[in-house]
DNA sequence: CAGCATCCGGTTCGATACTG
DNA sequence: CAGTATCGAACCGGATGCTG
């Protein structure tokens, strides 16, 4: 998906001061935090937090979400070893979807930046009003 | 941005399942959330925690990010009402940018996320060694 | 220094059709 | 049902050139 870094300029000086190293482009972290952060990654692990899902379930929940999308992002979160894929050997097909230990612990963070970002939207919506009605007003 | 709903189909049913309504398209929060956990706004965030800076300040410790996607980016995240952008009228320009009181609150659950991810790196890129291996070989 | 306007290649994304 | 394959359309994002 991200393999080939391409070596951008070094930036050896700035990563000293940095307390992570995100900031840092060759960071493999930056490639998670891509799969997490990605569009349909946050809804994706935000509705997993309520249970065990299909794939036709969660494709009806997450609106807006097309098949390939949603399969897209479902493989990338499982190879991250987030997301648990079992499926049944029935016909026809039955996949259920579920989180890991691991992906609970980032799901749990994901979650409260939405909620975070749910309880206070009126506030920021209000401040974007503003904002557009400053620049084009 | 995302002004106009376009009536997507009715998901009135689904809706009340949900403890938010993020996975509903219409949801507003959506909009706020891609500004938040895009590429560089994640990382803009996380870095301004930091403290203020200027903008070519950010775009050096933001390795990767370009002129226009770091503007662009600010400009949202300012829209939002999470970065404060403070321009001193002098020559050449100096301008500031620095998190608002509901920036921090957003950059602490975004670097809540980023950390969780650093610190467990490592198991997350066996698992992710570990499903490759197992696809192609 | 800080940033906008323009161009343009690459990637992403959605719709459709098809498979096991 | 749960996907993959393919193909345009849309958008993203970088490079360049210009402004105050």
């Amino acid at each position: 998906m991200n393999s080939s870094v391409t070596a951008t300029s070094e930036p050896t000086l700035t990563d000293k001061f940095q307390r992570g190293n995100v900031l840092a482009s060759s960071c493999p972290s930056r490639g998670v935090l891509q799969d997490v952060t990605s569009r349909w990654g946050v809804l994706a692990l935000f509705a997993l937090l309520q249970g065990t899902h299909r794939f036709s379930e969660l494709r009806k929940s997450i609106t807006g979400v097309s098949e390939k999308m949603l399969s897209q992002t479902l493989q990338a979160l499982e190879a991250d070893g987030f997301v648990l894929r079992t499926a049944h050997p029935v016909i026809p097909p039955h996949v259920e979807y579920s989180l890991t230990a691991s992906g609970r612990e980032v799901a749990k963070r994901v979650e409260e930046l939405v909620n975070w970002i749910e309880v206070n939207i009126n506030p920021i919506l209000s401040a974007r009003d503003e904002y557009t009605s400053l620049k084009s007003g």
